[in-house]
DNA sequence: GTATTTGGTTTATAAAATAAACTACTTTAT
DNA sequence: ATAAAGTAGTTTATTTTATAAACCAAATAC
């Protein structure tokens, strides 16, 4: 019954719907995660921005056509951290 | 796939450490829960408040012999509650 | 008696999440 | 051609949370 911390970054709703996604769909554009996740544009770049920045995971931007494109994929070390969280925040779920 | 919001109430590290525990034991006192969640005091009493007043859980003060004891127990709310945020969790976590 | 510990609460500060406003275009309608 | 509306975001401001620090009252230790 040990409360280990639950990784920060992960614990919160929209990055953790965020990294859900990705997990099982590896590479996905700004405008459907921001659907898929029902959140706002200005609360999911923020929320991508702190996910890129802890190497969770890579956004590439690039025009597609005259439009930009913002892709996410998660990283590796996006993967081990969801991992962890997982089984981490397992021990809080059954006791 | 749907992300389905989760209860903010219970979606903070030490709140659902609090429900966790105090689902299993179904009462506890305040010194035991900021041992077992190796909270501050000061944050442990804001976050049962919260708890308490939700109607998550019911906390009593009473003395004891001459020290003041707080006891919190689950209420079935918060039983009820803390399934349904299991259950929208595991949708997270297993894609 | 006074210093320290216990069991908390209250208030202040730091960090997060969210929303609102704004930028830089593109597309559509007039 | 120009105005209005839509797309794809970013930046800034506001609200909410979490955490820490300060405090309080009573009990115990020195």
């Amino acid at each position: 019954m040990g409360f280990n911390q639950l990784d920060p970054l992960l614990h919160s709703q929209l990055r953790l719907a965020v990294m859900s996604l990705l997990i099982s769909v590896e590479t996905a554009d700004f405008v459907y995660i921001k659907e898929q996740t029902e959140s706002t544009a200005g609360n999911l770049s923020v929320q991508l921005d702190k996910l890129s920045t802890a190497g969770y995971i890579e956004i590439t931007k690039q025009f597609e056509g005259k439009k930009p494109k913002t892709t996410c994929k998660i990283t590796q070390k996006g993967v081990d951290a969801f991992d962890t969280y997982v089984k981490e925040i397992q021990q809080y779920l059954k006791p």
